[in-house]
RNA sequence: CACCGAUCUCCUCUU
């Protein structure tokens, strides 16, 4: 049974969540019978495809043939319709478990405290933490980072001084994760000196920045005009051996299209086709709307045709609105080209 | 002290 739990668990890590599945049927026939551990393996691979439907399922099936959920049942769950977005199922799951005699740890208490602060629900995140230490849990440094980006997403910077200092004296260190939190709450707040001032803390303390610091740093510059130094920090990052990703070029792409300068996110783009970084679906949604908007509807067409030939898709709302482009330029027959897209995609027009 | 689970950045979703 252990074997099978491994070749779920290899497959599951290579993506392959077909192959993950057949093998979980496969079990049946070789009179293996999945344990809570192989269950759980399976629930996390479906939340991480986002089928929440299917894990949903599936958790029911585990129940019926008898499977206790343990802790790590409890976190992947709750955390999974986290992520889904499904905050209010998260915590009435969280709530039934454990009224079922499910016992939470440390770990399942910190996926709900992050369900909560997602949910901007702050007040029950910090209730739950002075719950869990009345448990006998300790909060982790996973828990006060969920509790500092609680913060600083609603942009309560203040708030954190005191979050950090508790941490501290319990003997956990911010860690570059942390900073990278703090940064991002400087960033939204537009105070780019104190996020400069933060990054400069983190790396006298030891920690080292990392993709997600540069990323972070960047858009705070962007959204405050500063393009030239965010393009030095670029420099910066790929000097010290961190490639810029899809994050990176889409900050860019995505400012300087709404920017209307058209041709340097094109660059960009091409640049990162250079480098082999795969675009998403964000990047030729910035640059077919900045394109609209900049009255560059020829180029908007063009690269639609482009991701057509190449059977890539994007966001509803560029169709829609490179629709609504050509049928007012009077370009019905391009328009209509775009609705047929649509179509084949099962888009809804609106 | 076997095999499973949690936190940060573009976009998405909210606003």
């Amino acid at each position: 049974d252990v074997t099978f739990n491994m070749v779920i668990l290899s497959y599951g890590r290579a993506g392959m969540l077909q192959e993950a599945r057949a093998t979980f049927d496969q079990m049946a026939f070789f009179k293996c019978v999945p344990s809570t551990f192989t269950y759980n393996i399976i629930l996390h691979l479906l939340f991480e495809a986002e089928r929440v439907a299917a894990a949903r399922q599936t958790f029911d099936a585990m129940v019926r043939s008898g499977c206790r959920p343990n802790s790590a049942t409890l976190s992947i769950v709750t955390h999974g319709l986290c992520k889904a977005g499904l905050y209010t199922d998260a915590t009435l799951f969280f709530s039934s478990m454990t009224a079922e005699g499910c016992r939470p740890d440390a770990i399942a208490y910190t996926c709900l405290i992050n369900n909560q602060c997602k949910a901007r629900n702050l007040i029950e995140a910090f209730q739950l933490k002075e719950q869990m230490l009345h448990q006998g849990f300790q909060p982790s440094r996973y828990t006060y980072n969920c509790l500092l980006a609680g913060l600083c997403k609603m942009r309560r910077m203040s708030q954190t001084g005191n979050l950090l200092l508790e941490m501290v004296s319990t003997g956990d260190s911010p860690d570059t994760c942390t900073y990278n939190i703090l940064l991002d709450g400087f960033c939204r707040l537009h105070n780019v000196n104190a996020a400069k001032q933060c990054l400069q803390a983190m790396i006298k303390k030891g920690c080292l920045p990392n993709i997600v610091t540069y990323n972070t740093m960047i858009a705070g510059l962007c959204s405050v005009g500063q393009v030239g130094s965010a393009f030095e920090l670029k420099t910066t990052m790929q000097e010290k051996g961190i490639a810029p990703d899809v994050i990176t070029y889409n900050t860019f792409i995505r400012y300087l299209c709404k920017k209307q300068s058209i041709d340097n996110a094109w660059a960009l783009l091409g640049e990162m086709l250079d480098k082999g970084c795969k675009p998403s679906m964000t990047t030729f949604s910035s640059l077919i709307d900045g394109m609209c908007k900049a009255g560059r509807l020829r180029e908007a067409y063009g690269l639609f045709c482009i991701l057509r030939t190449k059977g890539i898709r994007t966001y509803t709302s560029v169709y829609n609105l490179l629709m609504a482009e050509l049928f007012y330029m009077g370009e019905n027959r391009k328009a209509l080209e775009v609705w047929d897209e649509m179509s084949m995609r099962n888009y809804q027009p609106d």
